[in-house]
Formats: structure tokens, sequence, C-alpha cells
DNA sequence: CCAGCAGCCTGTGCGC
DNA sequence: TGCGCACAGGCTGCTG
């Protein structure tokens, strides 16, 4: 589900719902996805704590509190809610977090990918997973000397851009929008793109996902932000979801194929999957 | 070291 | 209606 629209807009909206909330009880209803510690010590950390703000590094939640950060990520389909404690818990419900307002912080997820690691303050610069992490897709961290270098590679784009890498907070939806707005093959192979190529692939990247947050992200199926809200993304769609439909550039049908492991849709006649001559 | 791909889960929609 | 299969906003660990 979410990419990072999505992320940024539950970590706006999740974040003054609990900041400055002290932590009363910590509910572990399925182990597995608390990546570390071990449940009982991820349950003993976290009470007495309280949450501080709710930070974001790539498609990484990062809910601070005094001594701990409290890494988290939804995958597929991860979603936070506030409700009463008597609220009935569904089936999807994987941990609650009493908070000292009377409220409880709940984490839902149907497939069970997300997953949480509870770390000290001075442990999160080490984390493997965050310290992997490329560029944030803004125009001062997103240089463009940078991604240049990084391009250098014979792995086609699509897959380069989702393996957040070298830049980050591309996911399947996005992606392949991005690949489209710029006239390039998701097949293409990154160190063929030309310099007029890269300068509009980033220039796409930082303005979809800016307008992508601004409207609240894309609800295709699952996705709500802490407030339960759907984004709007959606309706702005150009190629993902529409094969079978006249490109709006040039008519021609949009086809999906798959790249990368993952369904992938684009213009066979707008998207170059050759370097020009 | 790196690209590629199963595996992690459950639900939905499709063809037969 | 039921069944089997493919597929779904992602990441990780293993393989060659």
């Amino acid at each position: 589900m979410p990419e990072l629209p999505e992320v940024e807009n539950v970590r706006r909206t999740l974040n003054p719902l609990i900041s400055h909330k002290k932590i009363m009880k910590v509910t572990v209803l399925y182990p597995n996805i608390i990546a570390t510690p071990e449940v009982e010590l991820f349950r003993n950390n976290l009470v007495g704590e309280t949450f501080q703000q709710v930070s974001r590094r790539g498609k990484f939640l990062l809910l601070e509190t005094e001594h701990f950060v409290l890494v988290s990520h939804l995958r597929m389909e991860g979603r936070y809610t506030l409700s009463s404690p008597n609220e009935p818990i569904t089936k999807h419900t994987h941990l609650l977090i009493d908070l000292s307002d009377g409220n409880q912080l709940r984490y839902l997820d149907v497939r069970k990918f997300g997953r949480f690691a509870l770390l000290k303050k001075d442990e999160v610069a080490n984390y493997s997973s965050l310290k992997k992490l490329g560029m944030e897709p803004t125009e001062e961290d997103f240089s463009l000397e940078k991604f240049k270098k990084a391009l250098k590679t014979k792995q086609n784009i699509k897959g380069l851009l989702l393996s957040q890498k070298v830049v980050v907070g591309l996911g399947n939806i996005y992606v392949d929008e991005v690949l489209y707005k710029s006239f390039i093959h998701p097949l293409r192979l990154s160190e063929t793109l030309k310099e007029n190529e890269v300068v509009l692939l980033r220039k796409n990247i930082i303005e979809e996902l800016n307008e992508a947050i601004i409207l609240g992200g894309t609800t295709i199926r699952s996705y709500h932000n802490a407030k339960g809200e759907t984004g709007h993304f959606q309706e702005f769609l150009q190629v993902y979801g529409k094969e079978g439909q006249p490109c709006v550039r040039c008519g021609s049908l949009i086809e999906k194929i798959k790249v990368a492991g993952r369904g992938t849709h684009f213009c066979p006649t707008c998207q170059r999957l050759e370097g020009s001559k």
C-alpha cells in the first residue's frame, strides 16, 4: 500500500494524535511483527516512555520517545487508528498501545507484512534498514550529480528506483507514473539514460511525490491515514491500472508487463526503450 | 558485490 | 457456487 506520500500523510496525521502522550501499556497480539528486540523487552522498554514527534525516513515512520525510536514500516497494508480501548478488536489488529489520554493507538495489517523495531536513540544511525537508504526526494537532498553517478549500472531503471538505494519513496504506482511522465521505458537500462532524461526524471520524481503528498496520497483499495481518511491522487494517475486504455498523450493503448517482479504499466509509444541517437 | 527471486500473509477477482 | 490460481502501494534474505 503505502509509498512515500501515503507514509508522509500517516506521519502528519499520527503526530498530533500521540505526541506528548505517555505509554501506559503495550499489547502485542501478533509477535512476528516485532523485528527487534524480543517482545518482552519491546513492551518493557516502551511502557513509561512518552511519545515525542513522529518523523520519517523514506517509507519508514520513526515514532520517537525520550530514550527510544520505534521504527515502523507499513509495508503493503499497515495502518494506524486511534480508538477507545473499549472498541472491539478486529482480527487484523496486531499491536495496542494504551496512551495517557485514555485513547488506544492500534496497528492493523491484513497481510501482516509490516514490521516494528524498537531502537535506542544511539542505535538508529546504524540500523541497517535505514542505513542503506538513498537520498530523500527533495530539491536539497536529491543531488543531480549523485543521481547521475548512481545510474551507472546495467540494472533496469524501474528496478533501481524501486530498490530505495538511490532515491527513496517511489513504490510500484509512483515509479510507473514518474517514468511515464519522463518518457522513459521501465525496462530501460539505467546507464543508457541521457543527461536531459536524468534531469527530467529527477524533477518529475520530486514533483510527483510532492503533489501526491498534498493530495493526501493514493488510495486504490486500502490506504487510510491515521484519521481514517483516504487519499485523492488516484484521480490523477495516467498509467497505473490503465492497461488497455489510450495514452492521453498519443492514443496508443497502455500495456501491462512484469518488471522487477511487479505489474508495470507504460505507453509502448511514448516511453523510450533505447537512448536517443 | 550484485541482480533476481522466493518468502512473508490474507483477501479479492477471475476463469473454468 | 466452488475451486484454483494470479495478483496486490514492500522489504529481506538467500541464491547463483
